[in-house]
DNA sequence: GGGAACTGTTGCGCGAAACGCATGGATAGA
DNA sequence: TCTATCCATGCGTTTCGCGCAACAGTTCCC
């Protein structure tokens, strides 16, 4: 026979008590009922744990012990069965995102600190890569969720537009083009072009965008970091196009930005949900908090707005 | 209802298998026992901990949480009961020893060392203190048991004769009875006595052997430490008698120490056991490493001799 | 394409476990 | 001595846990 909770509960408040009727009462349960759960326990654990005549109860020091360890493990029981309710409440956990680098950096840091002051169980792990892995992270299920750009539907997630924000073109202080309020894709393609890197989003509509006014690109140089691309804009070196939600990666001073027409290019954002697995409850509380920014209209850098809330696709 | 050992043991098999069938070989249970097990603890915890459909078992991000924490609870019980059964063995948990401080200085050193070395998970709590204080502790349960001088029957312990040790006279270096070979308490007496404190069973000893030789104690002075009384015999103040067994405690050199005779008096020194508690696994550990030294004949300081083992009074 | 081999679920009946009630023996206090 | 408690225990009932067997959905292979 084993040691059971039950045994180890009465137990302990029998002991707590020194007192079958005393416990007996406190515990809802008849007397008979402690006396024979303890004289298992004692059997079973081969040693006296009460001193009990018919009138006093008094511990063994084998009781002493068997008090602390039975008050341990019903403890660690106890703290057990607490934390996973917090897991299920979304209050403990960790909540895996998986995203870009400039979500993560700008839209996504007031979302966590208001998340993480309400709920500081839990823990953000932001994943953040490239377009592709990102998609691949929430498909593989090493993320719960993502909010990422989306070069194609991919099976098995579901989108929810989230925010989408327009290309500027990015020239430093004091070239001709700054002097224009809008610049068009066409005088930007004439200039020096610095690109980032090949795999990226941004890259890839920069290079449809060209195209679509019927350039074709050909960067004087590239750095897959959007701040190396800036650094490089800063010192003259050329100029180039970027997301505005991206602008505060950039080291700020010595450039400027000027609204990209002619198509004005927007890049869209989306919540990239799992459409088979069901949502932690840590990241379901996580979207929450995202929808009450959307809700809330929350300031967003120039050029960046939220999408409407509506059906997903 | 609540979570149960036997359900969390049966989730976290499954869990870790990753298959009902299997879990159910391993457990040596019934494989639609399991099912239902589960299918329990899911439906109390409110939360689903596995995705089954009738070919295969995964876990959802509730169920990872829920087996890490079923580990935890079921170490928890594991380990508890793991040191339950060594504190019962004797090999883990205190031994409350209460004693006089010569025998805890000189006597039980080696006891305590070989004790720890093959226990090395036990504790030795000494409770040094006078004869009267050592009786009290036992009597009261503070102390396992003692090892100790006993001025008269007590009720409720039972002594077990462990050493005997014989006075001796303790003299300045050069002092003229130092040239003796054996002393007589006669002698003694008529040279400045140094005492230890009024309550110390040495001195009710030293008083009572002074009477007999049909003299007066009148100490020159008096010191609680027998180190202190060792130093002012060895700086000339006078003579003192101690029993052989507190010699160690005196600092050597610029004394020396003659037998006492006439009469030959003899501090006997008992193993004080309650009669009504049964000794802890430990504490009776503790006194089988102590028998075992007697056994050995272990080499004690010059004038203490071990008792014959015989019965308990 | 149809069956064989496995998987987990569920209905059923049995046996053990746990419980409350009532009782008995023992003791402290009036 | 009597009474009020206290814990242990016998007894009957209810609940719980189990295995067996039938069932339903998948996969694999001939």
């Amino acid at each position: 026979m084993d040691v059971t909770l039950r045994q180890l509960t009465a137990y302990a408040a029998v002991a707590r008590a020194v007192s079958f009727t005393a416990a007996a009462a406190e515990l809802h349960v008849s007397q008979s009922s402690l006396s024979r759960a303890v004289a298992d326990l004692e059997r079973t654990l081969g040693m006296r744990l009460l001193e009990r005549d018919t009138r006093n109860v008094r511990l063994t020091p084998a009781g002493a012990e068997a008090l602390r360890i039975a008050d341990q493990i019903l403890a660690a029981h106890r703290a057990g069965l607490a934390q996973l309710g917090r897991y299920g409440a979304g209050e403990r956990g960790a909540v895996a995102l998986a995203t870009l680098p400039s979500v993560a950096a700008v839209l996504l840091p007031p979302v966590i600190s208001a998340f993480r002051a309400r709920r500081p169980e839990m823990t953000v792990r932001l994943l953040d890569g490239l377009e592709r892995s990102v998609l691949d992270r929430v498909v593989d299920g090493d993320a719960d969720f993502a909010v990422s750009t989306v070069a194609r539907r991919a099976p098995g997630v579901t989108l929810r537009p989230l925010v989408r924000d327009r290309f500027d073109a990015v020239l430093p202080e004091h070239h001709p083009l700054a002097e224009r309020a809008e610049v068009t894709w066409e005088e930007l393609g004439r200039e020096p072009f610095l690109a980032v890197g090949t795999d990226s989003s941004v890259r890839r509509m920069t290079d449809a965008a060209f195209a679509q006014a019927g350039m074709e690109a050909n960067p004087a140089a590239e750095a897959s970091n959007v701040a190396t691309v800036g650094g490089l804009v800063a010192a003259g070196l050329g100029v180039s196009a970027l997301p505005a939600l991206v602008h505060p990666l950039v080291v700020p001073g010595r450039l400027v930005r000027r609204p990209l027409v002619g198509p004005v290019v927007e890049r869209r954002l989306y919540v990239v949900l799992p459409t088979r697995r069901t949502l932690p409850p840590g990241a379901r509380r996580f979207l929450e908090q995202l929808e009450e920014f959307r809700s809330a209209a929350d300031a967003l850098p120039a050029g960046v707005v939220w999408e409407e809330a509506g059906e997903d696709r």
